[in-house]
DNA sequence: ATATAAATTTAGATGCATCTAAATTATAGT
DNA sequence: ACTATAATTTAGATGCATCTAAATTTATAT
């Protein structure tokens, strides 16, 4: 059995994954974890002795298949909960992250299968963020962030990579939301920012924002 | 703020006070909660420093007005969790209990009330028992176990005073749950079991079946 | 190639919740 | 009132997850 910790680190790890190349720092985790390095030495140990990494001193850490499991499974519970906040009990896309960590670690592969039933079987949580299926497997989506599109380029924004409140309320105030239609009009040289039209009203907007926001092209 | 553990055992003392007349002894606490005496005690210490509970060494505890909030707010997560798992994720009755029990210590007061609200405030959880308001009143009910009946007398089950799967399963099985009309038939008095009339069949129950199964007079 | 810096791990604590074994206090019977 | 027994508490461990400070290993830069 897991515990709540452990659990943590796989996701964090797992995240980590997606974008370092195949094996994640020490100093990487610590800081997504707000935590120390010599915290996560000492929880790498165990982690690798129950086979949930791969792990050799000094030379950062992989998941293993079962790790790899667990943390997806971790992950399928914390966006169909995000799910039903956001649908059933009517929290605000900037509301929900904080009750999800806790609610991912509730054990029961009953509850999350009833619960993924109950809303529909979704295929992406409140942030756009996709929702493994039982087996563990997600929808595949090729969304890329908006600063990466060419002026004169429209695209449907589909999820956020970031989840922080103050970001999220950002958004909302530019009344961007997912689905919505950003068109980018101009990129500025100089500091990367864009202007975007959003519904018609131009926006513009900073290098850091538009990179967390995840665009499909249409 | 409290742990899970602390707030076990204050859901503990709260449950041994309401039998027992004002103050409850480790050993009971210890029996309940499946743990040693001096883990209770190492415990108590703890919450009397919390100023959860009155506690004087030998003298068994209460709790103080802040517990009793506590215990209270945790009983109501737990029983709205219930109705909610019964209610919209087609659990059994002998099946919520334990992810409940998971359940209660997720922390957020927004959460606690849009639940009660999406549930639409049920009075009472899917086993009978009384579910707080968010101020912390229980809706009153004058119900009484089985076995204090007279012969002749007819009532409505209410509620069970247990919660483990295989009572539950029992009654089940004997077609008794909440809401059922249960006529006393006759009682025996060498072993105190008891002939009732559920729904036109007669069938015969054990005194321990019987305090188990609270029944509203009608 | 080697010194310095950066990353990582080890050593030794702490707080929590639990345990066993021993000591203490309360209670009940004569 | 006194003693045996029962209830309770203390003392001293353990395992978990964390920390700080010190040691070690790896990376980098001249």
């Amino acid at each position: 059995m897991s515990t709540k910790a452990e659990e943590n680190y796989l996701k964090t790890i797992f995240k980590l994954s997606e974008k370092e190349k195949d094996s994640v720092s020490t100093n990487a985790i610590a800081e997504e974890l707000e935590t120390k390095p010599s915290s996560v030495s000492d929880m790498l140990k165990k982690l690798s002795e129950k086979e949930l990494i791969n792990y050799v001193k000094y030379q950062g850490v992989s998941l293993t298949p079962l790790g790899h499991r667990l943390a997806v499974h971790v992950i399928r519970k914390h966006r169909l909960w995000e799910v039903f906040l956001v649908s059933h009990l009517n929290f605000k896309w900037d509301e929900v992250h904080d009750i999800a960590e806790q609610l991912e670690h509730i054990k029961s592969k009953a509850l999350v299968n009833r619960l993924d039933t109950f809303l529909n079987l979704p295929s992406y949580d409140p942030h756009g963020d996709p929702i493994p299926n039982e087996k563990g497997s997600f929808p595949k989506s090729k969304a890329v962030p908006l600063n990466l599109l060419k002026v004169k380029t429209t695209g449907k924004m589909v999820a956020v990579e970031r989840d922080e409140p103050s970001f999220l309320n950002y958004l909302d105030k530019i009344q961007v939301s997912i689905g919505t239609h950003i068109e980018v009009v101009d990129v500025n040289d100089f500091d990367h920012s864009i202007d975007v039209k959003i519904d018609g009203t131009l926006t513009h907007i900073s290098l850091e924002v538009a990179q967390n926001i995840l665009i499909c092209v249409l």
